[in-house]
Parts: structure tokens; C-alpha cells; sequence
DNA sequence: CGCAACCTTGACACTTGTCAACACAAGTGG
DNA sequence: CCACTTGTGTTGACAAGTGTCAAGGTTGCG
């Protein structure tokens, strides 16, 4: 789509899509040694959450962090008059409430889309024990990073692809999250509605509906029988597939 | 339908001019309070770079971070089909480099637009004066932390801006980065090509030229009569009325 | 049963990308 | 000095992708 072509780039690949691959696999690992090392040094306070509870609110002051050890929760930011903008999703083992750091309150709302258990440590204590603990500030830095490089690829998705490659890109991130983490992967129940999907991706939820009805008479993903939200991924090479000949196609004149 | 309206959030959004008053404040004392602990703390090797100096490459291990002392650089995502994504750009201030700690080497290119000074230091040198200084420590989390809330708001902007609106956020955010560091800020000297600003906002070059051209008709900004990359803000809030008015549904051209 | 969410699908309009032509400035080499 | 090239920017005509609007279907629930 755009021509724009950029030679010089012959030395390094990326290779972005691969490389998370690899990622996935050390992803697991490192959420349960990051989970295993603040339960030893920090004592945080667990707490169950269920689909709905609003863990923190966009404004309220900066006093905790919150670790996800299990479950799933949504981050949306809020314009004064009421729109919401989905600005990230959380799965095991991610941070919530980085972006508060900066300004001392929450820059967003952050919702639980599912049951699940939420470790919470005082921003202060955790900053004392990074001093203490070496380990442990390496680990809160990687995760800080690992958050502004996924907001840089989701900006980069937004950015150069289309409609169509946005939702697949979305479904290939969603089931990496899940393995990246140990679950099965080729059978995803979102629990967003189109709506919401749509919000994430920039994109309107008849959008959404039509990409997902396209790819299912293209057998690429499957329906359940009782819930539309419930998806099966056969092939995720055919998936992969259909990206690259989207992006090609479009290139290449 | 898009009705974005001032107030909470920091960046890339029109919401940002207001809050700047304060916020750019602090941001200017920031940058010096961190430079200064910087050089008396661990004694980073400063160097001038010029205009397409590239600073790190993508895929480099990880060994410095640096600290942005003056000049400007853009940082740029290649893709393994040679595609180019600018990614960020930098002022004074600002550290590059951390989108690199998570995963051990640089995931994108910085290159500089300008003249410019940087200061490097070593990352692992970094980590143990963050564990002696706790000061240092705070900082450096609060400059991922709004690393974070800067990539959000561009998120944000690109998700639901039309074309016109990011090409206005986008001289907002020059001006409003230019302002933080005390300098002159209606008068704007972009160093980037119409197909790099583009690029940024997910935008043709054709397209960016345009809506500057319109706006120019409109006389929201003016050219210099030298260079066409050096632009005139005449009068800030009549920008911000221009993107409201867009955003209330009514046209105009 | 009615109601409220949610999802799907179609018709149409509009924003934006694509393609093409041209203008201009800065080099470069004859 | 001119011709030529290269990079950049502007503008127009057209097409494609996506949003908008509207209608109807399904599910779950009081």
C-alpha cells in the first residue's frame, strides 16, 4: 500500500511476526519467575476479581501496581464526554497501571473481562525493593519495556494494514497470548463483543462482523455452534497466509 | 462522530494543549533535574551527532541507553520486507533505547534529524546507580512510564482521528514538545518530508500535503516562503477550534 | 412475552489511497 | 552556461476501502 521503499535495510531483519515465536516461550517462563519472585520478596496483597470489577479508575492517584496471575482484564482510556477507547488488553503475568508511573494517577480505566486473581504491592514498597533485589528491577524494566514494544507493533499494525489483516493480526495476537502462556491457542473465546474489537483495532464493529463472517466462509477460522465469540483456528499458517498475500497483492504495484 | 474533547489525557491528542500549561513546565525541569543527576551520577560519554546519523540499528544487543541532550532523532521500525515505520521521534530530554531492554537488543533505528548532542551510558551501569539511587531510579520509571502514555495517546489519535485532525494533533504535539523545552513554538521548522510525517500518521504523503495546503488556505498556518517544512502557527487555538469543528460533524472546506 | 444486547447483512456515501502529471530546487557533469 | 538527474512537494481524477444508516435475526433475561 504504501511504495515507499526503503533499500538500505539489508543488514538486520526483525523479523517481527517470527520473532514472537520465540517470545512466546520465554514469556511463560518470565511471567512465573516474576510472579514467583514478588510473592517471596513483597507479600502483595491477592485479590479474586470477576467479569465487570473495575480494578482502577482513570485519575485516582498512584499508590499500587497490580500483577495479573490469572484472568484477563481490558484497559480503556475515557474522553471527557464519554467515548471509550480500548487501549490494551492483560493476560497472566502483566503489569496493570505502568502508564500511572508518570504522572502520579491512572491514565486509564482497567476492567475485568473474566474471572480471575489480581496481586497488588504498594508502588513504593516495589520501588524499595527494586533497590534491594537487582533481579527484581530487571525484571519490572523488561516488563516495562516488553509494554512499549507491544504498543509500538500494535501502532504499527494500526498504521500499515488493512481492515481485514488488522482482525487477523488481532485473532494471531490473542491466541500468542494464550500460548505465550500455556493454554491451547486454536480454540480462543474472546470475550470482547464486535464493538469492542472494533474500538481496539480503530476500525467500526459492522467492520469486525464482516472480516470474521469473510474468514469463516474462507474456512480460516470456525465459528462454535453456540457462541459467536468462541473461534476456532484450524491453520494458523493459512492464516498467516492470508496476511502476507494481503500485503503483497497491495505492494506490489 | 469523533468528539474529543480537552481535558484528562497528555500527547498526541488535542485534549493535551490545555494541560501543557503545567505539564510543559514540568516536563522542561525534569529533563534538566534528570541530566543533571545523570552527570553527576555515572559520567555518560557525550558525543555530537549531525543530521542521518544513525545511532543504533535495529537488531544491535543492547549494551548502552542513551539520553537525548539536544537535536532531534525519529526512531524507525523496519520490517523484514524492508518497510519502514517511523515509530517516535525525540526531543531533549528524552532516552532512547529502552524499547530494547525486554527483548536484549534495539528493536528499532534511531536517526538523527538534526545536530545534536547525545549522552550514553552504559545500561548495566544504569541499573546498579538506579539500585544506590533511588532518586534516579523514580526518574528513570517515570520516563518508561510516559514513553508508555505517549505511545497510547498516538494510539488513541490514530484510531479515531480523520486525516486532517492527525496532521493538526501532529503540529500540536511539535509545538507543544518544542514549548516543554522553552523554546519558541509558533514558529515550527519540521525536519521531516511529507512522506515521513505520513508515514508517522498512517497517512499518504499526497495526503499530508493537502490537508497542510488546506489548512494553509484556511490560514490556520502559514509557509515560510523558503522551505514549505517550515511552518507558522499563527494562532494555536484557532487550530484546536478547527479540530472540534470537524470533530462536531461539521463539513467545511 | 417483551425488551435489551449483540450480531449480521445490504445499500450507499465519503474519506482516503492510487496513479499521474507537473513544478521547483539542488546538485552534477558536459 | 545549460542539460540532466534526483528528491521533494502540489494538485487533479478516479477507485477502493471503510464508515454510516437501516433492517432484521438471535439470544438471554426480567
Amino acid at each position: 500500500m504504501y511504495t515507499q521503499t526503503a533499500h538500505t535495510s539489508a543488514g538486520h531483519s526483525p523479523a517481527r511476526r517470527q520473532a514472537s515465536g520465540d517470545l512466546t516461550r520465554g514469556c511463560g517462563q518470565r511471567a512465573t519467575e516474576l510472579l514467583q519472585l514478588i510473592a517471596a520478596v513483597l507479600e502483595p496483597k491477592r485479590r479474586v476479581v470477576h467479569a465487570g470489577d473495575v480494578l482502577y479508575r482513570a485519575g485516582e492517584p498512584l499508590t499500587n501496581l497490580h500483577l495479573l496471575n490469572s484472568g484477563l482484564f481490558k484497559l480503556i482510556s475515557l474522553s471527557a464526554d464519554g467515548r471509550e477507547q480500548v487501549v490494551g488488553l492483560r493476560f497472566r503475568g502483566d503489569w496493570l497501571g505502568f502508564s500511572a508511573i508518570a504522572e502520579g494517577h491512572y491514565a486509564c480505566e482497567a476492567i475485568a473481562m473474566d474471572t480471575g486473581e489480581v496481586w497488588t504491592v504498594r508502588y513504593e514498597a516495589l520501588l524499595q525493593a527494586c533497590s534491594r533485589h537487582p533481579k527484581l528491577m530487571a525484571l519490572v524494566h523488561e516488563a516495562m519495556s516488553h509494554e512499549i514494544v507491544r504498543d509500538r507493533d500494535t501502532l504499527i499494525a494500526l498504521c500499515t494494514l488493512p481492515a481485514d489483516a488488522r482482525v487477523v493480526a488481532f485473532l494471531q495476537y490473542w491466541a500468542a497470548s494464550l500460548a505465550a502462556r500455556g493454554l491451547r491457542s486454536d480454540q480462543i473465546s474472546l470475550r470482547l463483543t464486535r464493538a469492542e474489537i472494533g474500538n481496539y483495532l480503530g476500525l467500526t464493529l459492522e467492520t469486525v462482523s464482516r472480516v470474521l463472517s469473510k474468514l469463516a466462509r474462507a474456512r480460516l477460522i470456525a465459528f462454535n455452534e453456540k457462541s459467536r465469540r468462541d473461534i476456532c483456528i484450524p491453520d494458523f499458517h493459512a492464516l498467516d497466509a492470508f496476511v502476507q498475500r494481503r500485503e503483497a497483492g497491495v505492494g506490489l504495484h
